[in-house]
DNA sequence: CGCGTGACGGTTGAC
DNA sequence: TTGTCAACCGTCACG
C-alpha cells in the first residue's frame, strides 16, 4: 500500500493538526519521530507514524482525513480551484479529493462515513409493536403489507423499513403466528434503538475516534463555546438558528447510515462581509493566495462570498 | 491532463 | 476478553 509503514496506538486529531502545520518533507521516507510533539500534545508517546502519498501528503491508511483537511477541500472547490489543483496543493489524492467533493455534493456533508460498528437494527421496539398491532387487527396479513403499514403509518420511511423477510421472521420468533410454527430466539431485542431522525447527523464535525453510544440522547444545539476540542478550527453558529436536526453536537463519533446533516454551512458559519473573528485558524493564510475565481465550478459549487467564521477554539 | 472508478490494504466498532 | 464481520478510509492505477 503506502510508501511507509507506521506504528501508531491511537489516532487522536491532535496530530493531524501537528502533521498540518509540518512543513513539507519529501515522499518515500518514514515520517518523521512525533515524539516531542506528542509529549507537547499530551498525546501517546509512540513515535513515527503515518504515510506519504505519492504528492507528499500525510496519510493514515484507513483512517479519514482530518476535518480540517476536508474543509478545505470544500473551501478551495467553493473558490473555483479546480480538484487537480487543490489535490496538488493540499496533497491528497485526486481520487480522495474527487470522493469527497463528490460527497459533499451529494450529501451536503464534509464528514466522513462512521467506521466500524454494525448497521442500525430496523426491528426496533416500536417497529415489531407495530408490526404485532397489525397482525393482531389482522391475522391474515402478509408480510408485505405490514411493510407497507410500516411505510404508510410513518413507522419507518424507506431507508429503515424491515425487508419482508425480517417482518417474517419476527412474526415467527416474536409474535408467535400459528403459520410460523419455529419460534426462535431474537438476538437483536432491546439491543441499540435506532434514533430515527428525518436528517441523522453523521459526525459532530470534531468527532473523536471512540466515544460512548450517540444514539442514546440526542441533544439540542448547544452554544458552542470556547472548546478544546482536538484543536480543529470550529464555527460558531452565530446569525444562524441549530439545524433542525442537529440533534447530536457531543464530540463523538455518531453512527448514521443516510445523509448527514453536517454541511458545510452548519460547520462553517458563512455570514455576510464583516470584520473577521480575532482568532484565526490554521490555513487562513492559505485562502490569501486562492485566486478569486468566482465560477460555478466543475462540482456546480457556488464560491461563497462570504468569510467562513470560526469558533475561538 | 483531468477526473471517475474500483481494487487494495488498512482501521474501526458493534456484536 | 477475543474474534468476526461489515462498514468505512485514502491511495493508487487504470481507462
Amino acid at each position: 500500500m503506502g510508501n511507509s509503514s507506521y506504528t501508531m496506538m491511537s489516532h487522536s486529531p491532535e496530530w493531524w493538526m501537528i502533521f498540518c502545520h509540518r512543513p513539507f518533507e519529501p515522499s518515500n521516507q518514514r515520517l518523521y519521530s512525533m515524539s516531542s510533539e506528542m509529549e507537547v500534545t499530551g498525546c501517546d508517546k509512540q513515535t513515527t507514524f503515518g504515510e506519504v502519498n505519492q504528492l507528499g501528503g500525510v496519510f493514515v491508511n484507513g483512517r479519514p482525513l482530518p476535518n480540517a483537511i476536508r474543509l478545505r477541500i470544500v473551501e478551495l472547490a467553493q473558490l473555483g480551484v479546480r480538484p487537480c489543483d487543490i489535490s496538488r496543493q493540499l496533497r491528497v489524492s485526486h481520487g480522495c479529493v474527487s470522493k469527497i467533493l463528490a460527497r459533499y455534493n451529494e450529501t451536503g456533508s464534509i464528514l466522513p462515513g462512521a467506521i466500524g460498528g454494525s448497521k442500525p437494527r430496523v426491528t426496533t421496539p416500536n417497529v415489531v409493536k407495530h408490526i404485532k398491532m397489525y397482525k393482531e387487527r389482522d391475522p391474515g396479513i402478509f408480510a408485505w403489507e405490514i411493510r407497507d403499514k410500516l411505510l404508510a403509518d410513518g413507522v419507518c420511511d424507506k431507508y429503515n423499513v424491515p425487508s419482508v423477510s425480517s417482518i417474517s421472521r419476527i412474526l415467527r420468533n416474536k409474535i408467535g403466528g400459528s403459520s410460523n410454527p419455529t419460534p426462535q430466539t431474537q438476538p437483536y431485542e432491546n439491543k441499540s434503538q435506532v434514533v430515527h431522525t428525518p436528517n441523522p447527523p453523521i459526525y459532530n464535525q470534531f468527532y473523536s475516534y471512540s466515544c460512548p453510544a450517540p444514539s442514546m440522547h440526542p441533544v439540542t444545539t448547544p452554544p458552542m463555546h470556547t472548546s478544546q476540542h482536538h484543536g480543529l478550527p470550529q464555527f460558531p453558529a452565530q446569525n444562524k438558528p441549530a439545524p433542525p436536526n442537529a440533534n447530536c453536537v457531543t464530540p463523538c463519533m455518531v453512527r448514521a447510515w443516510t445523509a448527514s446533516s453536517h454541511s458545510v454551512t452548519d460547520i462553517l458559519s458563512f455570514r455576510p462581509s464583516m470584520p473577521q473573528p480575532v482568532q484565526q485558524p490554521m490555513h487562513q493564510d492559505n485562502m490569501a493566495n486562492i485566486g478569486q475565481n468566482y465560477n460555478i465550478n466543475h462540482y456546480g459549487m457556488r464560491p461563497s462570498t462570504m468569510a467562513p467564521v470560526y469558533l475561538q477554539s
